[in-house]
DNA sequence: CTGAAAGCGCTAACAT
DNA sequence: ATGTTAGCGCTTTCAG
C-alpha cells in the first residue's frame, strides 16, 4: 500500500508537504504541489480514510437504519427506492453509506453504540419501529438525524406529505360522484394516523358522513389481509361504491377478491391504492393511487443530514414535507 | 468520546490490560478481565473501528457493489432482495457493509481506490456491466471479491442456475403439449447467453426444430418492448402457442399486449416469465415463471467472501450455482 | 499476570 | 515555501 510517506521520499520532500499539496489549499509553491500531486497519482496512492478521521473526527460515511421487521425492509420498493435516492445524493456529495444494524457476532451493539463503533456523520432513519428505545437513544444522541416518515419533535424529518395525499383522494373521489367510501388502515403508526385524520377530515369537508362500517382496521403490504376485509365490504347490505387501500399490495390482494367475487373494476366498484408503484402504470387496468415521491424523500434527507454535518451552528433542525401526486388511472369509475 | 484510556484510568490498569480484558484472549487474571469489562461497559465504552483497522489492517466491512446503470438497480426486486439477504448474512458474521461507488465531490476514485480508500476488506459485486475495465480491474485486484451471475475465470462467483432455469420451462412447456415457443432474449449479457443456449439445447432434446421467427432480441424489465415484439409474435401466420418472456415485467408488458388484441391467457396464447416476483404469485392468473432463489444467492456470495477473506490461505476460487424453481401458476394452458 | 512502548497513516499547529 | 512533530485510539510485542 503506498501511502503519504512512500510519495513523500519519492519526490525528496517532506510528509506535511505532500499532504498539503493533496489537499490544494495552505501556502505550497504551486508547481511543487502540482509535481506532488502528478507523482502521487503515478504511484497510486489513495488515502486511507481510517488514518485522516482519526485526526479530523470526520468519516464522510453516513450511516443508514433501515430495519427490517420482516427482514424485508429493502424489498418494499417505497423504501428500496429512497434508499437508492440517498445512495445517489450521497455519493454526489461525497459521501458513502454504511447499514447500521446490530453487527452482532463479537459482542451485540445497539444502534447508537453501532454508530459510533463505524464513526458515521449521521445516520438517515427509515422504516423502523420509531417507538424503540434504541431509536430514540439514537436521536437523542449528539449524532446527527434524519428520520424519514417519522417527526421526533424537535428534529429533522422528511415527511411524505400524507395528509395531502389522503385529502387529494378523498376530493378526486367527490369529484367523480362518490360518496360512500370504504376505507382500509394500514397498521398503527404515525403515518396511519395522519391518513386517517386527514381521510375524516376530507370527508367533513365534502359533507360526507363516514359511515363506520366502511373504515376497516388493516395491515400494510399484506394482501391477503385486505382480500378480506375487501370481502366484508363487499358483503354490506349497501355496498360502498369505492375503497381506499393503504398501499398499492394491498389493493393488488383486494382485486383478487373483488374479481374473485365475478365483480368488475371498475364498473361494479371503484379501488384506489396508496404509493405509486412502477406496477401502478404497467398493469391494465392501469391503477389509480397517489404516488409518493420516493426520490425526493431520499434526496432531501441526505441534503439536510449533510447540512446538519457540516454546518452544525447555522443548520436547523425542521420537518421537510415531500408533495406527491395522485396518478388518475383507470380504477374509478365516474358515477 | 470514552476511550480505552478512560477506562484505564477509571480501573486504575494500563490500556494494555483493557485491550486485552476486551479481546478475551491473552492471559489476563481472569477476575481482572471481568472486572475491566464491567467497567467499560459502564462507562459505555464503545471500539473506534478506524483506529482498531490502523493496527490490524482488518476492517469487518465489505462492499458492496451495484451499480444502477439506469440509477436503480436497487429498484429491481431481484437485486434489492439479493442485498438484503447480503445485509443479514453479514451483519450476522460480524460484518458491515458499505457501498462502492465513485466517491465524487473531491476527487473521482475508481471503484478499486475507493475499495481501498475505505479498506473494505472484500467486494461483492452485481448488477454491473462486467466488461467495464474499472470491474475488471477490481476484480483482478489483492482485494477479495466475489461476483453475482457473472464468472471471472478463475474468481469466486454465485450464479443463479440459468442453464437449469431455462430448460426447467421449456421441459415443463412440452409437457404441457406445446411445440410452437417463442423466446424473448434481455439484453446481450452473459447471463442470456445462458438462457439462450439453454433454450435450444432443450429444445433440441425434445425434438423440436427451433422456428427462427420465433427467437426475438429484447430487453430486460422494459414492459413496453416486450410488448411490441408480442405483437409481432401474435402477428405470425403461425403463432406460437407460448411466448417465454425474459423477466416478470417484461411479461406484465406482453401481458397487456395480447389483452389488447382480445386474447385471453392462457386460452388463447400462454406465457412464461422468469424472476419470481412477490407479485407473481399475487396476481390473477398466477405467473407461471421461474423463481430465483435471490435469498439463497445472497447468502451464499457473502459466505463465500468472508470465507475468503478469513481464510485466504485455505478458500478456493469457485464457482457456486444456485437453483431455482418452477413456478406452475396459471398463464401456461395444457394443449 | 500486568505494563511500557512502538507504530498503523494521517493532519495540522508550529517551526524554520 | 517547506519541514518537524505530536498525537488521533488502538493492538501487540516484549519486558518486568
Amino acid at each position: 500500500m503506498v501511502k503519504i510517506k512512500d510519495v513523500a521520499e519519492r519526490c525528496g520532500l517532506s510528509i506535511a508537504s505532500v499532504s498539503k499539496a493533496l489537499h490544494g489549499n495552505s501556502d505550497l509553491n504551486p508547481k511543487t504541489a502540482e509535481y506532488i500531486r502528478s507523482v502521487a497519482k503515478e504511484m497510486g496512492y489513495v488515502p486511507n480514510s481510517s488514518a485522516r478521521l482519526l485526526k479530523t473526527n470526520r468519516s464522510y460515511n453516513i450511516g443508514v437504519l433501515f430495519v427490517d421487521e420482516t427482514s424485508s425492509g429493502l424489498e418494499h420498493e417505497y423504501f428500496a427506492s429512497i434508499l437508492n435516492a440517498i445512495k445517489v445524493q450521497a455519493e454526489d456529495l461525497g459521501y458513502d453509506i454504511t447499514f447500521i444494524s446490530h453487527h452482532f457476532k463479537e459482542n451485540f451493539l445497539s444502534f447508537y453504540e453501532h454508530a459510533k463503533y463505524r464513526n458515521v456523520d449521521g445516520v438517515i432513519i427509515a422504516s423502523v419501529d420509531f417507538k424503540d428505545p434504541e431509536v430514540v437513544k439514537l436521536v437523542e444522541s449528539e449524532i446527527p438525524t434524519v428520520t424519514i416518515d417519522y417527526d421526533f419533535n424537535g428534529k429533522s424529518s422528511v415527511v411524505s406529505d400524507n395528509i395531502q395525499g389522503e385529502k387529494d383522494i378523498v376530493d378526486y373521489l367527490v369529484r367523480m360522484g362518490h360518496r360512500k367510501i370504504a376505507f382500509i388502515k394500514g397498521d398503527d403508526t404515525s403515518v396511519t394516523q395522519k391518513r386517517v385524520a386527514s381521510f375524516y377530515r376530507a370527508c367533513k369537508e365534502n359533507n360526507i358522513s363516514v359511515d363506520e362500517q366502511y373504515v376497516k382496521e388493516g395491515r400494510y403490504h399484506i394482501p391477503k389481509i385486505s382480500g378480506s376485509i375487501t370481502r366484508e365490504l363487499l358483503e354490506l347490505k349497501e355496498r360502498p361504491t369505492v375503497i381506499i387501500y393503504p398501499d398499492d399490495y394491498s389493493l393488488l390482494g383486494g382485486i383478487t377478491e373483488i374479481e374473485r367475487q365475478g365483480l368488475r373494476i371498475p364498473d361494479d366498484i371503484s379501488v384506489v391504492g396508496y404509493d405509486g408503484i412502477k406496477l401502478s402504470r404497467l398493469l391494465r387496468p392501469v391503477i389509480t393511487t397517489y404516488v409518493q415521491n420516493s426520490i425526493e424523500i431520499g434526496k432531501q434527507s441526505t441534503l439536510k443530514l449533510v447540512d446538519m454535518i457540516e454546518n452544525p451552528k447555522t443548520a436547523i433542525a425542521e420537518v421537510i414535507t415531500v408533495k406527491g401526486t395522485l396518478q388518475e388511472g383507470q380504477t374509478v369509475k365516474k358515477l
